[in-house]
DNA sequence: TTTTCGCATAATTTTGATATTTTGTTTGAA
DNA sequence: TTCAAACAAAATATCAAAATTATGCGAAAA
């Protein structure tokens, strides 16, 4: 049977990758206890193992929070997943047979037809959950055959971590149309294993998030001064 | 004042990484709690905060272990460290003004002055744990002008896990004569902002790591099979 | 008015005990 | 002898409460 933190990590994570907590609140053992009917500790523990992933921030004594909503973040998640996937895509170029290709193939045309579904009704919130999903294994299939576990680890720290920086209406929950073509360009880039292309190509498709800067908070600029500060 | 956990975590990381506890080894709360007269739950903490930057290994009802020792890892780690330290360098060129240039050429000072009395000696272990520390701020201070805390913080964990992987004796902890010459080359590529050149000797200074194995464990080749198993 | 100090309150850290699960050993049947 | 089930021992996971530490508020001093 699985342990009840277990289940907490896992709950919490989509929670937090889903954004429901909001940036930069306070997570309190003590309050979230009620949601999973168990102790304090129980759910601490689980709060350690997300900071792990950087998906909560810890500071001692002064328990655990969601991590804030920046510019410099999202900018800086994003160099690391360009660094990243263009790493990993080339090695996978180097390193990854056939079934790799295939396996990519596939990831892209799951991905493909979701995409087509959310073009024709113009709004990704109905198939958000899938979109995500499909997106996410995409971009890890590309680095899947690199050989090397740390990076693909590394990478889905870095990916759920961006995923989290972006959840939200403003940002259109970092779904674009461009995407569509996108994708595809590093998908035959691959098939052709041009590195340099694919290198290219990733980065395009992540620099986006480089130049869009992220929506001001509602509160702040409704009258003046938020009441928070 | 410091709570006690971070305490325990200071201590057992730097046990962790100067190899004390060997590899593949169980960590026992229990057990160490009597190290550090506090209960089995803050020794728990202390390794789940151990197990956020890869120095120790978690495994759900399994409790904890150090990690394993084998070529594979260290073979990524050092293909990781060429990734973040490449990147990073160059990114300091880039964005780094004349103080990350000098705090550099410091950093190498500092080093090289220990390397030189290792030289003449003919042996590191006295002067490990200074050499140590001198060659880790020496690395990071490369890509410290870099402007990713992702990044920075990347390598950090990387490095100790790379370090904790070769500190043995047939190793001879990591230390090489070739170092010296080495370390000056990327000194000299870096303050000439030549970012081609940094990647390549940054990457030949740390390839010796791909190339060497590592030794089999005495226990194993002794007198055939290991009473462990 | 502004700053500092002390106090009450709230939150975090630590503990030791209990429940649950894994691991090792023995026993009994094939 | 070999295998598997049952039992015993050890380790991990969970809990609730005590101890420690931070935080916010009001009063006194500057």
């Amino acid at each position: 049977m699985r342990t009840q933190d277990a289940d907490i990590f896992d709950d919490m994570r989509h929670r937090l990758i889903t954004g429901e907590f909001g940036y930069g609140i306070k997570l309190r053992a003590e309050k979230l206890r009620s949601d999973y009917n168990c102790s304090a500790s129980t759910v601490r523990e689980g709060l350690f193992r997300l900071s792990t992933v950087g998906l909560v921030e810890f500071q001692e004594q002064r328990g655990f929070r969601s991590p804030e909503q920046s510019v410099e973040r999202q900018h800086d998640l994003t160099h690391m997943r360009i660094m990243l996937e263009s790493e990993g895509a080339c090695l996978s170029i180097r390193l990854g047979g056939v079934e790799w290709e295939s396996r990519l193939s596939a990831a892209h045309h799951k991905l493909s037809h979701i995409e087509m579904r959310v073009r024709s009704s113009g709004d990704v919130s109905p198939l958000l959950s899938l979109w995500s999903r499909a997106e996410q294994e995409f971009h890890e299939t590309l680095i899947e055959a690199s050989g090397s576990a740390l990076l693909i680890r590394t990478h889905q720290v870095i990916y759920e971590q961006f995923r989290q920086q972006l959840v939200s209406a403003e940002t259109n929950y970092g779904y674009f149309p461009e995407n569509i073509p996108e994708h595809q360009a590093i998908l035959d880039a691959a098939l052709d294993r041009n590195e340099d292309l694919v290198r290219k190509r990733v980065h395009d498709h992540l620099a986006r998030n480089l130049s869009t800067p992220l929506p001001v908070p509602h509160q702040a600029v409704a009258f003046g001064k938020s009441s928070l500060m």
